[in-house]
DNA sequence: GTCTATATAGGGATAGAC
DNA sequence: GTCTATCCCTATATAGAC
């Protein structure tokens, strides 16, 4: 049930002591990414500035050259952290051969996506809100290959024709019941223990499912 | 069971013979909301430029100012579309006394949601991709009053204690259901007839609500 | 690793002729 | 209603000292 927690942070000099905010980033680089994640969810990508990002890190924009060679590499870092999240769900239903054992083991994976959402909920609105700008990206970088084929998977899966059209569509009937409370309301039941609210969610996407 | 239709059009000036494209807009200031819509679905707000836009129009930045006096403008009037869509909805709602009430009616509000996005893909595309840009119209214009009181009606229905959390919580699950499948998946089902794939999600979106 | 200073480009917006 | 020309500002990015 447990997730596999992914390599998130080979990014960072992890010589530093871990005790800094929310999450366990010592390095100037990791702050970097920190509070770009905030601002890009807050304002936009495009709308921020490395002025502000620098500004909020007690530094100036030249010093934020030096770890980010271009402001595009921050958000494809950010990119590369939500795809590690989602990786080994994709490679365990490859595994599967054909439309029916995918099926089968749909609502398992839910689950775990569940408890991904929750752990990482920033990271998923970080990439709701700023769609556009992580689709450019997909087109210049180098990184094309070894990632949109993850991409790729689901789109292959949701098309199969070996699954039934309502079966698929109700795949992502689910996936976005699970995002709608998880990370498109606002802050709506930000006072819900997120244990309670995740399982209201997965009793909702089973039922979406089941149906 | 058919939706109120809106006056969406009320901008435009409708002296003009409707046959241009997919809307019947043959009004410059029309064509240029039909523009701007698709570059802002496409790049998003902040990276269209409007140059961009008078290109694809066949005119000059400086002419789009004759139509409207900042961008701000023109993002805004996009906003006030997909409101239209939502007031006839909420004003139903918020004549009901009780939470139970309420809640009986939602499969009702669903249904016609969905149809409503079925007709209005675009427009709803366009919120979900510039939600950032959206928002920020919000604090800096005089339509506020009339406008957002519509999102703190929304918020009021989920947030309401007379409502079970759970029951609550799967109704914002029946928005993200239908916003799935019909608006987030890029054109994954394109070439499924739009009112086989609504019937789809309707019984996904019922089946959460009655789980 | 961080700074000041600067190059360069493109954005939104306005003036005024036609 | 549309054009050309221009103003002003802010953005990314770089150079080079410390």
């Amino acid at each position: 049930m447990s997730l596999p927690t992914p390599a998130v942070d080979a990014d960072s000099t992890e010589s530093v002591p871990r005790a800094r905010r929310g999450r366990p980033r010592g390095s100037t680089r990791g702050r970097i990414l920190d509070i770009a994640q905030e601002l890009f969810i807050e304002q936009g990508y495009e709308k921020t500035s490395l002025r502000e990002i620098a500004e909020r890190l007690g530094t100036t924009k030249a010093a934020l050259y030096h770890h980010f060679q271009r402001k595009e590499d921050i958000i494809l870092e950010l990119h590369l952290r939500l795809h590690a999240l989602g990786r080994d769900a994709l490679d365990e239903l490859a595994a599967l051969q054909d439309g029916q054992e995918q099926v089968a083991a749909w609502p398992g994976l839910i689950d775990q996506f569940i408890d991904s959402v929750v752990e990482h909920q920033a990271l998923f609105l970080l990439h709701q809100r700023n769609r556009n700008a992580f689709e450019r990206i997909l087109d210049n970088d180098r990184h094309r290959a070894e990632n949109d084929d993850l991409e790729q998977r689901l789109r292959g899966l949701f098309t199969n024709p070996g699954i039934p059209l309502a079966q698929r569509v109700r795949m992502v009937c689910s996936v976005g019941a699970v995002m709608g409370p998880l990370v498109g309301a606002d802050h709506l039941f930000a006072d819900v223990p997120p244990a309670e609210l995740a399982e209201i969610v997965r009793g909702a996407a089973h039922d979406v499912l089941g149906g």
